[in-house]
RNA sequence: GCCGGGAUGGCGAAACUGGUAGACGCAGGGGACUUAAAAUCCCCCGCUACGUCGUAGCGUGCCGGUUCGACUCCGGCUCCCGGCACCA
């Protein structure tokens, strides 16, 4: 009987379907495990190879966590909303619903032909009326917090399009589909308060154990930095500029004001004479993209005519509007210190500003503006003090002289939360006629998607459901006022905001997740996906977390402890897998021709999991021979185990393979080096082949440690040594030191750092003995004739180092 | 420009805290079995030179340093990938 996937696998999923071998308990006494991958879009293109790599190493930690006792929570769900099935609609005339349930079936097929071990009575979809209700309910929440708010700001409209898109929709000015031009038009949009966590969302990623990268990632997006804001008067007018800085040490430098052309005061600061050129300059880059005004090479602006007075030094400093300053970060107005910054320098060479210098840069400095550590000079008060120290003397001078005060800032932007879509949750609110937002109750959720006519965008910058006058314009039951709903809908990122959570207690109908199961269950101990979502999902997901924390309804400050990012299969070319390309690889052929479990261990066998690797259509062959031989060492021609496999006592040799395989794979599993792992299995593979006994103590770990693996293979040899059980909980092998040590290692000797000799001494032989051994060898002493040795190195175990001169 | 990550045979890769570079696999070569082929099993496989086993030299992107000894540590570069980008 040969080896054959295509009958073993089907019947193992069957199995494992049909005795619930993977529905988690909700209590347990064992301990409990979370490893949850980030859930997929169930896009209309189905899987390709790249997908299941990281579900395949969650799964390969699932199996090996169970076999380890651990109660593992594994579930698997779909982040359904999104624009791909709501494009097809405007298209087609499809309800995105029917798409998203017939991709659904199309992954959940693929997914399960892997053999996965995923919880599948858990499986949730964000689409989902009884999911979306909570998702709802946690937008209420975070209203109440002062946490939703509705501004005006800018989004991206296509006129061409009749509709607003998506920042990832939109590149270089273009709209990505049909290619025209996208401008910025001031909304009105609902936002979520993020920045009011930024602190802890900093702050807290220290106890995290995730890739520093992220980390970075995380700290550069929320961009933390430390400064003073600071009044600067208008002279002849009794306002106060007010500006940030994170250099208050060279505000003697300060030459000129910068305004942003965005700036409420920019026309009452305009004179008479300057009234024309301003209004004409800020025209000028509100036409412009934010892309055009990065790469403009010059940097430009005009004079507004008015002046300020430098409260260090007293000066009367012009005041200029330049698009070089934004006004979305700090106050939208700058003090400008060409001496110590590159921008302003360049400004103020443009157009023939003072420059002062205020840090003294070294000797040898030949640049323009000096950004570095140094001794303050023209400076008053400060001068002599290094950067770090006149800051803060400057700025306890500010505070104490009542014109500013100490100041942190982030990069960090309030989340904008409304899409002009219909595949999103509804907004759970009502706009009553007296102007009031009354957000509904839980027993009002879920306030489902109406049935449209058609998908397409209502034209005015409004999304689909504004067209629809019933649903929009209702009536309060509570107030018995006239109101209306919210024609925006929520963006993708909401609904896997809290999936995490719902895992816990996906069918509950009083509430989204049960309060004991939250405890027992979170955090997550493994969280597995690209780094595609570094930032924002992970960021939006902590930040839900948080709050939910506050209000005491989870009980950890972070959700995810333990991150990790696998990386990306390319095609064959090293190229990013892609239709366009044309170099996609289809699992379902690859399971057709070699199975999922060869699949499964060639998709790990391929490299280090967190990098990025080509597919290499004949490796997959090397993993079906290996598996291959698997079967063979317990199956020759008969339908049954093969006559070999015996219950006699194991040689040394066979047990010393087993052993060190055992270390191996268990240790490498730990740290998710699968890759290596597998190559362990390899050489123990090898070493039986070579053997014609096969003792049954030998052969049954070996089943066991393949079993995470390549799950179905195991499961049948497992069968046929006579098991009447999936092997799902048996306990994982056990390495017994006895066969790991060593009797006679191999010692290197090294003559000054060269290895000239090796030779087979006792794994408990000291230096003396080992030196002896060493200068006895022929070859070592043609290598020192004529020279002396100065110094002996001893490593145990390893080498002898003679240093001869 | 700034912040990450990477570079090791023909290819994917391994090497725990400085101690045998290339485990394991792919491709390639040779042999056994076979009427033959496939499959399977065994052996070889970094480069160069002399050459029979072998011996020596070189070799982990480049240049330099520390060390008895460096893929590993330090300084300076090059190229590739990802992210951010006039954030004051």
């Amino acid at each position: 009987m040969a080896y054959d996937p295509s009958a073993i696998e089907p019947r193992w999923q069957r199995y494992w379907d049909e005795h619930g071998t993977f529905r988690t308990p909700d209590s347990s006494d064992r301990p409990k495990y979370y490893v949850l991958d980030m859930f997929p879009y169930p896009s209309g293109q189905g899987l390709h190879v790249g997908h299941p790599e990281g579900y395949t190493a969650t799964d390969i930690l699932a199996r090996y966590k169970r076999m380890r006792g651990f109660n593992v929570l594994h579930p698997m769900g779909w982040d359904a909303f999104g624009l791909p099935a709501e494009n097809y609609a405007v298209r087609t005339g499809t309800h995105p619903a029917i798409t998203t349930r017939r991709n659904i079936e199309t992954f959940k097929r693929q997914l399960k032909m892997f053999g996965f071990s995923y919880d599948w009575e858990r499986e949730i979809a964000t689409t989902h009326p009884e999911y979306y209700r909570w998702t709802q309910w946690i937008f209420t929440l975070l209203y109440r917090q002062g946490l939703a708010y509705e501004a005006e700001v800018p989004v991206n409209w296509c006129p061409e399009l009749g509709t607003v898109l998506a920042n990832e929709e939109v590149t270089d000015g273009k709209s990505e589909i049909g290619g025209h031009p996208v401008i910025r038009k001031p909304m009105k949009q609902w936002m979520l308060r993020i920045t009011a966590y930024a602190e802890r969302l900093l702050a807290d990623l220290e106890g995290l154990d995730w890739p520093e990268s992220i980390k970075d990632l995380q700290r550069n997006w929320i961009g933390r930095s430390e400064g003073a804001e600071v009044d600067f008067p208008v002279v002849g007018s009794g306002r106060k500029l007010r500006i940030f800085t994170t250099r208050p040490d060279t505000m003697f430098g300060a030459t000129y004001m910068v305004i942003s052309p965005e700036h409420p005061w920019v026309d009452e600061l305009a004179t008479a004479g300057a009234r024309q050129s301003v209004a004409a300059y800020r025209a000028e880059s509100a036409a412009k993209s934010d892309r055009d005004r990065q790469t403009a090479k010059e940097k430009t602006g005009v004079f507004t005519g008015t002046y300020c007075r430098n409260p260090a030094n007293g000066q009367r400093i012009p005041i200029w509007v330049a698009d070089y300053v934004m006004m979305g970060y700090g106050t939208g107005a700058i003090m400008a210190v060409p001496g110590q910054d590159e921008r302003d320098w360049e400004f103020a060479e443009v157009h023939g500003l003072p420059i002062v210098r205020t840090v003294q840069p070294p000797t040898d400095f030949t640049g323009k503006a000096y950004v570095g550590d140094g001794p303050a000079i023209n400076s008053g008060f400060l001068d002599g003090l290094g950067v770090a120290e006149a800051k803060e003397r400057m700025t306890a001078w500010v505070e104490a002289q009542g014109v500013g005060e100490r100041k942190i800032n982030y990069k960090l932007r309030d989340w904008l939360f409304s899409r002009q879509r219909y595949w999103g949750e509804p907004f759970p609110l009502l706009k009553l006629a007296d102007g009031t937002v009354r957000v509904l109750e839980p027993d009002e959720l879920p306030l489902m998607l109406p049935q449209v006519d058609t998908y397409k965008p209502a034209g005015t910058g409004e999304g689909p459901l504004a067209t629809i006058a019933d649903w929009i314009h209702t009536t309060d039951p509570v107030t018995g006022q006239t109101a209306s709903r919210e024609s925006n809908t929520m963006p993708q990122w909401a609904g896997s905001c809290w999936y995490y959570l719902r895992f816990v207690d996906p069918r509950n109908r009083q509430r989204a997740w049960d309060p004991d199961r939250e405890r027992y269950w979170l955090p997550v101990d493994l969280y597995l996906g690209g780094t595609e979502h570094a930032v924002l999902h992970l960021l939006y997901a902590r930040f839900w977390h948080k709050v939910l924390y506050d209000l005491g309804l989870v009980s950890t400050n972070e959700p995810f402890q333990c991150l990790r990012n696998q990386g990306m299969i390319l095609g064959e070319n090293g190229e990013k897998m892609s239709k366009s390309r044309g170099n996609v690889v289809n699992p379902d052929d690859v399971i057709a021709d070699h199975g999922a479990d060869a699949l499964r261990m060639f998709l790990m066998f391929l490299g280090p999991l967190d990098r990025d690797k080509p597919w290499n259509p004949r490796g997959i062959e090397g993993l079906h021979r290996f598996l291959d031989r698997v079967w063979r060492l317990f199956c020759d021609e008969g339908e049954t185990l093969s006559a070999r496999v015996q219950d006699v006592a194991p040689d040394d040799a066979s047990l010393r393979a087993l052993h060190r395989c055992i270390a191996d794979v268990t240790e490498r599993t730990e740290k998710l080096n699968f890759n290596t792992a597998i190559s362990a299995m390899m050489i123990l593979v090898n070493e039986l082949t070579q053997r014609d006994a096969r003792p049954r103590a030998v052969l049954e770990p070996c089943v066991l440690l393949l079993a995470p693996y390549a799950p179905h293979l195991a499961e049948e040899l497992w069968r046929l040594l006579g098991h009447g059980e999936s092997l799902a909980y048996a306990p994982w092998p056990r390495s017994d030191e006895r066969y790991l040590v060593q009797a006679t290692v191999t010692y290197v000797v090294q003559i000054n750092g060269k290895v000239r000799e090796r030779l087979e001494a006792p794994a408990d032989a000291g230096e003396d003995e080992v030196r002896a051994l060493a200068l006895a060898s022929e070859r070592v002493q043609k290598w020192l004739e004529g020279k002396q040795v100065r110094k002996t190195v001893f490593v145990p175990g390893k080498l002898v180092g003679l240093v001869v001169g």
